[in-house]
DNA sequence: AAATCGGGGAT
DNA sequence: ATCCCAGATTT
């Protein structure tokens, strides 16, 4: 394998082309962590404005710790996700309670704390103690993927253990150069390698990026996996009395709001149940299942013909739904598998 | 409308 | 240890 060295490229790329003004780009861990966590799904300008303003009523752990819940959401009012006002309010007294107000300076202690898992503790660490932690959030993963070409959702376990330990394995060899180093993956994967229409021309990685040289960049990293479409079975009552149908009118709201619809049933039994409260009935037998496809599952139908020769008298029309001249029905509002069923008894 | 995202909570 | 979600934005 050829020497690439991933992390003096980029290194050498976040001093020339990487952001060096960042009021967050300091040593003070409270400072580099509220940034890390206001960062979290918001972006660099929105963060801003709330950072500076946060960081005059709060400007250290103990002021955090000894404030009321309340004051530190109104400044995070606006910023939305707001369990991580909560819990960096937590967090600040639990530095308070059990780390005798120091913020903790090992990656693992830093992870205790609540709102702070690896990648950020790891960013943290890097940061204000210029630890050899690496990072991996989305934009690191995209980076990795695509340089790397790394196939499988990222999401899925045996990836990202593969991709931490890659991360971990282009750490910069020296521990002073850790803040440009994590500053460099997070900047190039928020402003080079984005996650649609990467500027691969302008990248420190383009002659060795295995995604770039297969013309892959639009499928790495491995989009998740659709779950498979849930499937759903029902039975749809095809009750006739002589060449009428029986049809309900669906609930307003929901699948097929308010249409007209074949009444559905778990089983033959309880559609047998239904006709036998109506008149003097039998059931045919099924006919073939009829797949309906939908954009969030797959509806499986089994058409269930029956025949009712004579009906109680108080049930030629309840609340529930009427008998229908087949004619009549099919030009009236019908899911199109409905349509389909009824079409082939006229 | 769908995909995305770190962490937390549930299992 | 692993699966899935909450909550909000971006594409």
């Amino acid at each position: 394998m050829f020497e690439f060295r991933f992390a003096d490229r980029l290194i050498a790329w976040q001093r020339s082309h990487g952001r060096h003004d960042l009021p967050w780009q300091v040593s003070d861990p409270y400072r580099v962590w509220l940034s890390e966590i206001m960062l979290q799904q918001t972006q660099v300008t929105t963060v801003l404005g709330y950072y500076a303003r946060f960081l005059a009523r709060f400007p250290d752990i103990a002021s955090l710790a000894a404030a009321p819940l309340d004051d530190v959401l109104a400044l995070w009012s606006g910023l939305g996700y707001y369990t991580r006002a909560r819990n960096l309010h937590k967090a600040a007294q639990k530095v308070r309670d059990e780390f005798d107000g120091v913020f903790p300076t090992t990656r693992e202690d830093i992870e205790t704390l609540p709102g702070i898992g690896r990648s950020t503790a790891a960013a943290i660490a890097s940061f204000a103690f210029g630890q050899r932690e690496a990072i991996l959030d989305g934009n690191v993963k995209r980076v990795l993927t695509r340089v790397y070409g790394i196939d499988g959702f990222p999401g899925e376990k045996k990836v990202e253990n593969r991709l931490w330990d890659l991360a971990e394995s282009l750490l910069p060899a020296d521990a002073g150069d850790m803040p440009a180093y994590t500053q460099g993956l997070m900047d190039l994967g928020a402003t080079v390698c984005s996650r649609s229409k990467p500027a691969c021309t302008i990248c420190p990685m383009v002659d060795g990026c295995v995604a770039v040289r297969d013309g892959r960049t639009a499928e790495l990293p491995t989009k998740k996996p659709k779950k498979a479409t849930p499937t759903r079975d029902t039975l749809m009552l095809i009750a006739l009395n002589d060449d009428r149908v029986w049809l309900e009118r669906r609930p307003p709201t929901g699948i097929w709001g308010g249409l007209l619809s074949l009444p559905e049933f778990a089983d033959s039994a309880a559609a047998e149940a239904w006709l036998e409260e109506r008149g003097d009935g039998e059931l045919l037998p099924t006919w073939p299942e009829l797949e309906h496809v939908f954009t969030h599952y797959r509806l499986i139908i089994t058409p269930q013909p029956a025949r009712l020769a004579s009906l109680r008298g108080n049930t030629v029309r309840e609340e529930s739904g009427q008998w229908w001249e087949l004619e009549a029905a099919l030009d009236a509002g019908l899911p199109a598998p409905v349509k389909r069923l009824l079409q082939r008894l006229v």
